[in-house]
DNA sequence: ACCAAAACTTGTCATATGGCAAGAACTGCT
DNA sequence: AGCAGTTCTTGCCATATGACAAGTTTTGGT
């Protein structure tokens, strides 16, 4: 059996090696936190096509990428699919709104590829949030990244042509377009996929 | 003297009576949490043009809008000027990247009209928002209606035709679209004034 | 290794919206 | 009331992007 210390020093162990560790890292979070949180979230994984959450469920947990590909998505008025976001290993994937509100959502959140992902339910979420004063200013933080994100992705769509959106979009994550199809993609920057691929060769003609 | 009763009844009508009680009304937020809340609020006046946070500032405080038209703006790489959101009696105005990441702002915020609003600081908000559970709940929800509204807006920019966002924005938004400028409204919906003038048109010979 | 399905490219033509500029209608100031 | 500045409308033409459809290439399952 092993001695109260040998214990305290794996379980620390544990922590520092953990994926969460790395995401949480720079936010402030106390290692006597971590080890509040950290058990909280537990390992999940999902193959290629499997749906986190389709349209009209409320969702009621959300999920760390450690790794794979997963893509956000609505079905607009004419039954066009557009991809809302894209998320790849460290990003957070939530639909801020049916958590929040309990609403049912409006988007299918699908996995492009196999994946590994850390999953936290709303009831532990609320409690660390309510409890833990780093935490907090860290899932906080998060919220207000994602709208950030998302007004910079707002006014690219009215500001700038498609081709720098396009350009953007490479410049500041590479290996989202590396991995995820120019359909995709090309919904998400709001243009049809003919239009991206006519793009991507005046590009390469550059 | 007035009795203590006396006093606090007369507090109480001023609680009730208070423009911030309508605004936090259906939030979950007793009486007693709303005595705490609203002294940290102070009522500030802009006049028209006045700027209530210009670019490369970081954002301190925000406000609730008690009466009076606001926008926010923002200049892009062309120098074209396009408005990024409109505000109106019952609002909150803030920017959340600037207020929680102690960034500068990349936008302007001005008074199109005059105004009055209600002012609270970072350091307070931090306060009540740390010791306050309904207000922290409060709180959340307009970064998640802000966050939701931002959403749907960025998915009528891919999905919809220009006319389509105009009359989305008509529907939902009927007061501001009748006070503020076409051409403010024409960037909030990412086309030129000119298109709109059109589409006005249009609309009225249906 | 092979076939079917999916992903991507390319051509032709259509159209929503922009750019620019001139004029018309407001608005606010003295 | 009158003038100056702003806001809105309208015309003409340019252009970015879409729609559709036919090919080509890549991918994945057996």
């Amino acid at each position: 059996m092993p001695n109260p210390k040998q214990k305290t020093k794996n379980m620390t162990d544990a922590i520092e090696q953990h994926f969460l560790n790395k995401v949480f890292a720079s936010s402030g979070i106390t290692r006597e936190e971590m080890m509040q949180i950290i058990p909280r979230y537990k390992k999940v994984t999902f193959e290629k096509n499997d749906y986190l959450l389709k349209e009209g469920e409320v969702e009621k947990k959300y999920w760390f990428i450690e790794s794979g590909f997963v893509r956000s998505y609505i079905i607009d008025t004419e039954g066009n699919d557009i991809t809302f976001n894209l998320y790849a290993s460290g990003d957070v994937v939530i639909d801020y709104p049916s958590m929040f509100f309990f609403a049912p959502t409006r988007e299918n959140i699908q996995a492009l590829t196999d994946c590994i992902c850390w999953e936290i339910n709303f009831e532990s979420f609320q409690e660390l949030f309510n409890t833990v004063l780093n935490y907090r200013e860290q899932q906080r933080g998060l919220l207000v990244g994602s709208y950030f994100a998302l007004k910079e992705h707002s006014i690219s769509l009215i500001a700038d042509q498609a081709k720098d959106r396009y350009l953007r979009l490479l410049k500041m994550k590479p290996h989202i377009v590396q991995n995820v199809s120019l359909k995709h993609i090309a919904t998400f920057l709001g243009i049809t996929d003919t239009s991206l691929s006519r793009i991507r060769k005046e590009i390469a003609n550059e």
